[in-house]
DNA sequence: TACATTACTAACCCATTAGTCATTAACACC
DNA sequence: GGTGTTAATGACTAATGGGTTAGTAATGTA
């Protein structure tokens, strides 16, 4: 029923049939693996097509990841969850006022991130979170926990600096995360069923700006409600 | 690897074994294939599992729907598209402001569609609609062509009785949908990976009426500039 | 060239699942 | 009770796909 393709093998040019790489592999696997899930999610992606797209026989494909769950938390581990130190530092590091530390956040995080092929997997999880409760457990804790320490982090500098007012900080945090979420939904949605990013010319650059300073302009001057009314106007 | 249930058949309480209920039959396997489609998404529900919940055998399912897909697309028309209808007429009927149209529409969108499990059906096409052509293609036309020109004749009632300026069409219905969409993402999404509206204790009215202000405050001031800038902060 | 090591492959196994069909039995009518 | 119609069943198939393993061949060393 899913119209399968070809499962072709295009990555090295000619492809000696038994060519030994192994420093090369997990790499390569990794790479077809993440352009996989995201484009045809978890479940729907074949370990087979992964290999096939990585060179290799899907026998080789278990010769460096355990399971297909192993294979995804790996890709998780690479692209997202991996470079969080290095992430924490630089805006740890960041010296000037703390809503433009959110600012230089919000920048490194498209860049690096929302901008980028593995911004699927956040589309990923929250569609099939569902059916995988372990690759769900394993994402709420290396990425989700994390990213929301970070966001935290940076808006509890700002009370402690007296540039925000005192706030609800559980329900700031995600007052940061929903543009973002919103953002890579959108950009993972298939045109044939309701994109908002090709159709309305949503420029992500200028949205996300647009979210953050409708947000600070909230944070600085009151805390925000504990539900509903002005505060979520923003998001 | 799918940890399945237990395939448990608990609908009619004793459950005669080859009970005739004709007419029956179809009302109780769409009830049960919309359940799990909007629980488990579409490739990862299987088609004995609804028969179970339905308390009949896979072949009885089969004897009513030809297949799979077409059990889905009944599952849409039944609670979405064979609606369309008589919203529109509900809608039309509106005698008022353009301005109380569209937030009628919106009221009547939420009480019949989106605080109903059949919301749950948006989040699963935008999740597999690559993976199903074929069904996006019959959303796509179905559902999603509708929504747009319904929105777009509220809207343009709006500028030909002079209450909206001018307007990009094609932008502005996006404006309207997009939140629409996203509070359906949020309340189908799993606690476990990145689950706003709970956490957030984000209130679905309240959200829908503050979002449809902001919209209807650019609207009727200004027209939206085609892409970018101030006209984005409003969704 | 001989040999050891091991990266790699391909054929295999087995569980799962959409869809089929010969058989069974519920019900209407006599 | 007997009989015909057909709603309903469940065992079957064919295909799929995760995971295994016996065997193949590339490479290093002598």
């Amino acid at each position: 029923m899913p119209a399968s393709q070809t499962l072709s093998k295009p990555h090295p040019a000619p492809a000696l049939r038994h060519e030994r790489r192994k420093d090369a592999r997990p790499g390569e696997l990794l790479a077809a693996a993440l352009d996989l899930f995201v484009e045809k999610g978890f479940a729907a992606t074949r370990v087979e097509e992964v290999a096939a797209r990585a060179g290799v026989s899907k026998g080789t494909l278990f010769l460096y990841f355990a399971s297909k769950d192993e294979l995804f938390k790996a890709v998780v581990r690479e692209n997202i969850s991996g470079r969080f130190p290095q992430w924490n530092v630089a805006i740890e590091a960041f010296d000037g006022s703390t809503a433009d530390m959110l600012r230089y956040a919000m920048t490194l995080w498209w860049e690096r991130l929302g901008n980028t092929k593995a911004s699927g997997i956040t589309k990923l999880m929250l569609s099939e979170a569902k059916n995988f409760p372990e690759l769900a457990a394993f994402y709420q804790q290396e990425v989700m926990q994390p990213a929301h320490e970070l966001v935290r982090r940076i808006l509890q500098r700002g009370v402690d600096r007296g540039e925000f007012a005192p706030m609800n900080m559980q329900y700031t945090v995600y007052a940061v995360l929903s543009p973002m979420l919103f953002l890579q939904m959108m950009m993972h949605a298939s045109p044939a069923c309701c994109d908002g990013t090709q159709a309305a010319q949503l420029v992500p650059e200028d949205f996300l700006a647009a979210q953050v300073q409708t947000l600070l302009d909230g944070l600085r001057l009151r805390p925000p409600p504990p539900a509903s009314d002005k505060g979520l106007i923003s998001l």
